[in-house]
DNA sequence: TCCCTTATTGGTAATGGTTTTCATTACTAA
DNA sequence: TTAGTAATGAAAACCATTACCAATAAGGGA
């Protein structure tokens, strides 16, 4: 189950003195295949299902390589467990940020008005990291609030 | 130890039905004198010193009951506990959001470049909620990097 | 190909923030 | 005073994540 990114990942590993394994290449193939947003559990079913072996501490320990790494990217909705996402270049989505029900849980993707925000982070970030001599590498920018299904109408 | 906000706190917990609790006083009086962000385990600390009988469960309760009325704020910052803060309209501090350091951990406020940051969501909440058919009721922007201690020059 | 070194793994136990449970206490309204 | 309910504190439970450790496997060199 080699992904379009199989090489460039391999590659990835190779050059920086790790190895290309079969739980590696696994997580890498599930997120691959999903548009969800993962927990580290949601992703351990998921691999056991062709490889049964695996164990949880494996996942964790290798989600944690991989956003070191940049490859996939790590989501905390105050939901009490994080989710992973393939990082944008890997990514069948395009950049995008969340929306949060606060109902139901569900995430859900936009990448709308990004012309809007990627004026407005620009700007601010300048600003910040001038005035404040703060060295940005992230922003955070989620909505939340009651999804189509779960608003009272 | 009454901070300026008694008299309107006591209304507003009389008016649910609930009491206004030495426990309750407490926590919101530590809140109100500090200008940090504090944990559970911070107010508790802070709390234990005037009222060494209090309870962690209490402190966690009343947090959640706090933030629910919203006297207060909760914050994730992704450092693995909860981070507190009084709701805007009770605190000497602005509107403001965060700068997270990922080295020392550190949480810097900012209030600056609002206005462009008040057109963003302005228009962004607008365009999401109709689109999305989502009621958004909270946003969340933060920053992440490295503070002026923490960089490598 | 066979070693050798070192990365990697999987199981289990531990951690640590947060919640639950439950019996007790403290208000408040009648 | 009393009944009803809110609130508390201690201890136990929860649960995502991490640490530990012995066993395994990948890749480079001979």
């Amino acid at each position: 189950m080699r992904g379009r990114n199989q090489q460039h990942w391999q590659g990835q590993f190779m050059g920086c003195g790790y190895r290309m394994t079969k739980p590696r290449e696994e997580i890498l193939g599930v997120m691959e295949k999903t548009m969800d947003h993962l927990s580290a559990e949601d992703i351990y079913l998921a691999v056991h299902k062709f490889y049964p072996n695996i164990g949880l501490t494996t996942i964790y320990r290798n989600l944690e390589l991989l956003v070191k790494m940049e490859l996939i990217v790590k989501f905390e909705f105050g939901q009490g467990k994080a989710k992973y996402e393939l990082a944008d270049q890997y990514s069948k989505k395009e950049h995008h940020h969340h929306l949060v029900c606060k109902k139901c849980s569900r995430i859900f993707d936009y990448s709308d008005f990004m012309e809007k925000e990627v004026r407005f982070l620009k700007d601010t970030e300048k600003g910040l990291s001038k005035k404040y001599d703060f060295q940005i590498t992230k922003h955070l920018i989620q909505f939340y609030g009651y999804c189509n299904k779960c608003q009272k109408k």
